[in-house]
RNA sequence: GUCCCCAUCGUCUAGCCCGGCCCAGGACACCGCCCUUUCACGGCGAUAACGCGGGUUCAAAUCCCGCUGGGGACGCCA
């Protein structure tokens, strides 16, 4: 494994919504990349468009990144910061006439663009205003790099190879808008270039923007850093994954109760892959992360497998640490409020036993809540299935050998149960499913002698004897 | 319309670069069986793929070409 601190790479989410699956796997890339090479993993928030990028973004997008931890080494850094620099390159380009202003507005522009569609040319800017030698009166305008129509521009690309783009492809483009700002393509430059990048590892929609900026940074006069077009994540249908195709925000999957290990795991292997490894911790990533390993072909989200490797990391996690996430949704459903929690001993108990069923936070939570509540709501199926009158005596029977056991644990309680089926001649399930339905309301829960001692004496007969009345 | 990219089970993928060990391996899902006090977990097993057509070669999933299919990009968004 060879080191080099020089690497330094980044993540460049513009914050202009969620923080989404495409964009974590992204900077998961990038942070394994960084930490596998000892390098630097900067934040960096692109948000030169004013109209679309707000604070609130910033702020779900450093909290995910947290939530995930993909910790950086510098930032965030906002490009709004960085307009001074910006404007000395645009200002660069101008004098080198490497670069020159365009009056024509975003409408005229859209007419055209139409037009050349429809009659079935390339909507490519027409480079009307290329030969003005006077400004345009009571115009403002923006700035367009002028670009070459000879030769070809060559992407070498980690996970490509070379891709080759020929340069009449391309037109010129608008570097800085009326309004002063930069666009995107020449802010990536600049700030890549400025903030010494070493690598840039994004979503394979960028690769064709990548000639062009090559383009800038010769331009410019600088050294283009290298780059890796990652492939794209894709929805069920197989097109760009969207919300459409269901939950892609972080935020959704916390509230969905995953763990943020299950998705950092089921992201990596999302186009990249180590053999057949299925299962790595944070620290067998970094290890083992290579971009030669990324694969070229775009991948389907499977959020099935999502939930399997969640339910793995469930049952790996520490007890303690679960109790502490389910509590917090139990109070969150107001089933439990605050400085009225249960005893922690109790209720990491309680986790425990449902560890092994659980493939979200949230079915512990809705598994939790009878033992937490006061009262158990029986659902009407169950009931009627269950709760009938030939049962009753057996009830009743049950409840008078409980109230003698000590102490009120799995084994005692499984010798009732046991000498009780036996001398009644029937099987466990006869009695174990009424005693179920009478503690937590349905059929399903984990083992039943687990669910009474948990549940405790007193609550367990007052549950049946409740239910023997409802009978 | 133009440009770019991609192509192994339903899905994620190994193998491809350096042809033979591959009548293609693993995982998720699905199905079956076992375990069993419910539901799960777990165990065992099964079904399932090299898109098509040409080459090159003694030999091709692996190399070359074409086709088809899919995706992405063509903004004073990023």
């Amino acid at each position: 494994m060879s080191t080099n601190s020089n690497v330094r790479v980044r993540f460049a989410p513009s914050p202009t919504g969620a923080l989404h699956i495409g964009g974590v796997r992204t900077a998961l890339f990038n942070w394994l990349f960084a930490r596998h090479q000892n390098g630097k993993f900067i934040l960096r928030i692109e948000d030169t468009d004013q109209t679309r990028s707000t604070d609130e973004s910033i702020r779900i997008i450093v909290d995910g990144m947290k939530w995930l931890g993909l910790d950086w080494d510098e930032g965030p850094f906002r490009q709004t910061e960085r307009m001074d620099t910006y404007r000395e390159h645009v200002e660069r380009l101008v004098k080198a006439g490497k670069a020159y202003h365009c009056y024509c507005t975003p409408e005229e522009l859209e007419m055209r663009r139409k037009k050349a569609l429809a009659d079935g040319r390339p909507p490519k800017y027409d480079r009307k205003c290329r030969s003005l030698t006077a400004p345009v009166p009571g115009r403002t305008p923006a700035v367009r790099f002028l670009s070459s129509d000879e030769g070809q521009t060559i992407v070498r690309d980690l996970i490509r190879g070379a891709v080759t783009f020929e340069n009449q492809q391309l037109d010129d483009l608008i570097i800085q808008r009326s309004d002063g700002f930069p666009t995107y393509n020449f802010a990536v430059v600049v700030d890549d270039v400025t903030m010494k990048i070493s690598h840039v590892i994004r979503g394979d929609d960028h690769l064709n923007n990548t000639p062009r900026q090559i383009q800038l940074y010769q331009a410019l006069g600088y050294e283009p850093p290298q780059f890796a077009h990652l492939p794209m994540i894709l929805g069920s249908d197989k097109t760009k994954l969207s919300k459409r195709h269901g939950a892609t925000a972080v935020t959704e999957y916390i509230d969905l109760g995953y763990l943020p290990e299950a998705l950092i795991n089921y992201l990596a292997r999302l186009g990249w892959s180590h053999g057949d490894q299925e299962i790595f911790s944070p620290a067998e990533l970094i290890g083992s992360f290579a971009l030669g390993n990324v694969g070229k072909a775009p991948s389907v989200f499977n959020a099935e497998k999502l939930l399997w490797l969640n339910h793995h990391y469930i049952q790996q996690a520490n007890p303690d640490r679960l109790a502490g996430l389910v509590l917090e949704l139990l109070k969150k459903d107001g089933v439990v409020s605050e400085g009225k929690e249960p005893d922690r001993e109790w209720f990491k108990g309680l986790v425990k036993i449902l560890i092994e069923r659980s493939h979200t936070l949230v079915e512990m939570k809705n598994a939790a809540v009878p033992f937490i509540a006061g009262e158990v709501v029986l659902d009407e199926k169950a009931k009627a299935k269950h709760l009938t009158a030939d049962v009753l005596p057996l009830l009743s029977e049950l409840v008078a050998r409980l109230k003698l056991v000590e102490p009120f644990v799995h084994a005692e309680l499984e010798k009732v149960f046991n000498a009780l089926v036996a001398e009644k001649g029937i099987k466990l399930g006869k009695l174990a499913q009424p005693v179920r339905v009478a503690l937590t309301g349905g059929t399903v829960s984990p083992g039943i002698f687990e669910v009474i001692e948990v549940m405790g004496k007193e609550k367990t007969l007052q549950r049946i004897e409740a239910a023997i009345k409802q009978i």
